[in-house]
DNA sequence: GGATTTTTAGGTTTGAAACCTAAGATACCC
DNA sequence: GGGTATCTTAGGTTTCAAACCTAAAAATCC
């Protein structure tokens, strides 16, 4: 199983709008296209789902841009997936089968698990800090 | 994010084995197809592969078949996937982009968490308990 | 009003999942 | 040992979505 490069560019782009957070000037596309190298025709797309969703506010004309709507901290990957991918781990739901119920139950399962485990983790972890860069001096 | 739907007729195909674990007689192809509907020709690529995976073993010519090559409860889900996908939750490793390392490491810590949901479940688990058709009673 | 940016609505390309086909190999039974 | 039932292998097709592109429209600021 792979996951999307477009969940991984969502989390990128979010990370790098964390960066500039509550800052005066907002970032625009191309800005957030090139410090996370993502083709910049494929992010419009993402951000604007980010949007639609919720996760992020933007602004047109000059001086405008993107903006985290909340604090990075408050912003789950699972927030992200259900904004970008729709579901988080969606398995087959037909009944043909003799064994398609019970293992269904236990997809079920393992997607609950799967979800605490997204809800557990935040934009604010896919952010670089500083501090790790330090190992130089 | 989605379930292949080849990793759970893989699961059902198991749990159908499941059921006639040693037995005498070995359920060939069509009776499993038939048994969980898959279709015959797809399930043969399947079977294949949890061959070569060391899950099941297989006989053939006449009064040839599969079964299981250990006991139900000794299959995870990991097993089956890394047998038919090789990959339980991969991510892009490209080291571009500002924050596609940080991001990259939060990645990893939730495929550990799945895998390790993914182990704590079995074949056993997806096998139809007849108890479970009593209700009717 | 004009420059700059987002927004929207399409289109293209590429690759993999899902499924099919058919000939070949092997083991069993009589 | 011949015939048949079954697995084995190596392809092919079809369908669909991910990933990316294009370009015109709408909004904002100066």
């Amino acid at each position: 199983m792979k996951l999307s490069l477009k969940v991984e560019y969502a989390c990128r782009v979010l990370a790098q709008l964390g960066l500039s957070f509550q800052t005066s000037e907002l970032p625009h596309i191309e800005d957030l296209a090139r410090a996370e190298s993502i083709p910049s025709n494929y992010l419009v797309q993402i951000l604007n789902e980010l949007r639609t969703a919720g996760i992020i506010v933007s602004k047109r004309g000059k001086r405008g841009g993107y903006a985290l709507a909340r604090q990075p901290a408050e912003i789950s990957l699972h927030d992200i997936m259900k904004a970008v991918e729709g579901e988080i781990l969606a398995h087959s739901s037909s009944h043909e089968g003799i064994s398609s119920k019970q293992t269904a139950e236990v997809w079920s399962a393992v997607a609950k698990e799967f979800e605490a485990s997204l809800m557990a983790r935040t934009v604010a972890d896919c952010m670089h800090s500083e501090a790790e860069d330090m190992w130089y001096i």
